[in-house]
Order: C-alpha cells, then structure tokens, then sequence
DNA sequence: CTTGACCTTAAACTTAACTTAAAGGTTTGG
DNA sequence: CCAAACCTTTAAGTTAAGTTTAAGGTCAAG
C-alpha cells in the first residue's frame, strides 16, 4: 500500500503520516524500488490506534513509550494497563465535572428564588461568594493532577 | 492585592496571569502609585473560572468569547445566562470525555477479547478490519467537529 | 511525449499558551 | 545603606504536533 492509500483509509494527511515516521512513532517503512513507501496492511491499525490515543488525551511521547514499536510483540498487560489507568483518570474528571454541574445548578435555582427585597448586586455577590472557596476551586486543582498524572512535567508549556 | 499574592492564591504563574491580561481574558487592571497592580479579591474567581474552563477544554478563544469582562457587575439576568452558559460548557465537557471514555473502552474490549489460540498478528488483522471504518473514522471526526464548535475555522492544523 | 497524479526530501513555517531573559524601578528589614 | 524580595516592561524563546514549501523524481493515460 502507498502512503496516499494509507492516507485515505486512515483518514490522517499523507504529511502526518510520514512525520510519525519521522519522530518513531512508526518504524521505519519499506520501500519500493522507486523509493515509494510501501506499507503492509497493519499500519492503518498502528495509525487507528496511535489516534484513538491521541483522542483519549495521549501526547504522543505517552503514546511512543506506550505503543511498542512492532504490533505483533506488543504487551499486552502494560499497554492495558496504562489504557486502564486512563479510563480511570478520564471517570475522576467525569465526577468532579458532575459535581461542578450540581453546584452550578443548584446555584442557578438558588438564584432563581431569590428573596425580593435583596438587591441584585448583593444577591449576585452572595451567591459568588460560595463558589470559588467550595468544589470549585478544590475540582481545579485536583483535576489539574489528574491531568499530570503519568506526565514527566516538561520544562515548559503545553500546546 | 498584588500580583504575588493573586498568583499564590490562584496558584497560576506571575507570567501567566500578566499574558491574560495582555491577550484580553482579564480587563486591565487598576495600578497602584507605584505602578504595580492592584487586584481585587474577584481576580481570584475569575482566574479560577479561566483555569476550570480551560480544564474543561475550551481554549482560551473560546473562553474569552464565553466568560463575561467583568464578573462583579453581574445582573441578574446575565448572571443567569452566564451560569446556564457554564452548565452547558460543562456539557459539553461531559460529551466530550464520554467519548474519549467509549473509544478507550472500545479499544480496551477489542483488545482484551482476543480469543485464546489466536496468534497476535491474527488478533492485529482482527482489529484491523473492526476499528477504521467502524466507530473509529465515525468517532474521530464527531470529536472534531465538538471540538470546532463555536470556533472559526482554521485554514489547517491543529496544535 | 507530455500532462497530471502520485511520490521523495529537507527545511522552514504555524499556532497556542505560555516562559524566560534582560534590564530596571520599589519596598522592606537589619 | 544595602540586600532581598517584590514589582515593571518588552522581546525573544519554547513545545507539541503538525503543515507548507520548494525542488524535484516516477508513472499511467492519451
């Protein structure tokens, strides 16, 4: 199969593809005679799957160590293992993102049945007051480790 | 408040906090004799809003278009529609992981039924020809398109 | 035998979201 | 008075994850 094949059937842009190859993501391919890659059929898998990774929120130097680089010796109980892992890191952002929506809508129907007689701003200030000392600020910091977790911090920023 | 003080209690970055107020998310703020800048105790809340937006996947284009400048002159009204607004980021947060969650738990079953007496290269095949035209092309561009919700297209790319 | 669709490489460019650096002013404690 | 610990600005650097460009080779059709 040629790269524009691939391409197609992948869904990923020709240019993306040969960049995996490039940072190791994908070993280095044959070649034709002409110098055209020829890929075999498992690398729409490889490609399936390096982004599903990268949809599950994978970077791609978490998908490198995780992915090995032959499908056919792949471990199995590491990489479900760090599959795992994830689900589990995606289910505590699932439950602090429920728990920020019952205190939103719980808020709302709070100020919904404001007392009459309370000014606005006084009422608005109030019902602010509750939100940042509570779940809001303790589900930011603790989903900011959820994000970090299994992530060597790197120097500096996130793209 | 000064800048140190906000960046400790909000627990982002001095630098972080003065790129905010430069790219538009916080109005520019009122400075002391000095020159230094004086925050009042909202900051906080309104970097914490920006962080938990931020957590939740929106960039900071789409906060900036969904967050209001100023959260003290809240009324009654915008108050609400912003709160409503907050719930369905959150929504659309919750969509969004939900199906991050349904690929890797997808993957996870593709990966774990393998039956035994089926070699890897078979089991690779097997996989080969359940995820790419399955929910896997399906899955990916639905997550594109959330993630292109409200924004204006890029010419390409994505970083 | 040329046109257009394909493939090649290397290198430069892009974007978001910051950080770091350089160079300096201010305030506070000993 | 001096150092440490704050604060200021502007400008340039960084990272990820690609894309784009330039300058070609190759191949099938008409």
């Amino acid at each position: 199969m040629n790269i524009g094949e691939l391409a197609t059937r992948s869904g990923l842009s020709h240019s993306r593809i040969r960049f995996y190859e490039r940072v190791g993501l994908l070993k280095t391919v044959d070649r034709q005679a002409n110098g055209y890659r020829s890929y075999p059929p498992e690398a729409v898998v490889m490609l399936a799957l390096i982004a599903t990774a990268q949809q599950a929120g994978f970077s791609l130097d978490e998908i490198r160590a995780l992915v090995p680089p032959d499908l056919v010796k792949w471990e199995h109980d590491a990489l479900l293992e760090s599959l795992h892992g994830k689900v589990k890191e995606i289910e505590a952002l699932q439950a602090r993102l429920a728990q920020s929506k019952a205190g939103l809508v719980a808020l709302i129907k709070d100020i919904e049945t404001k007392p009459d007689g309370v000014d606005c701003e006084d009422n608005a200030r109030r019902l602010l007051s509750r939100l940042p000392s509570g779940e809001f600020a303790r589900a930011t910091t603790a989903a900011a480790d959820v994000k970090m977790l299994g992530k060597k911090r790197r120097p500096a920023r996130r793209g």
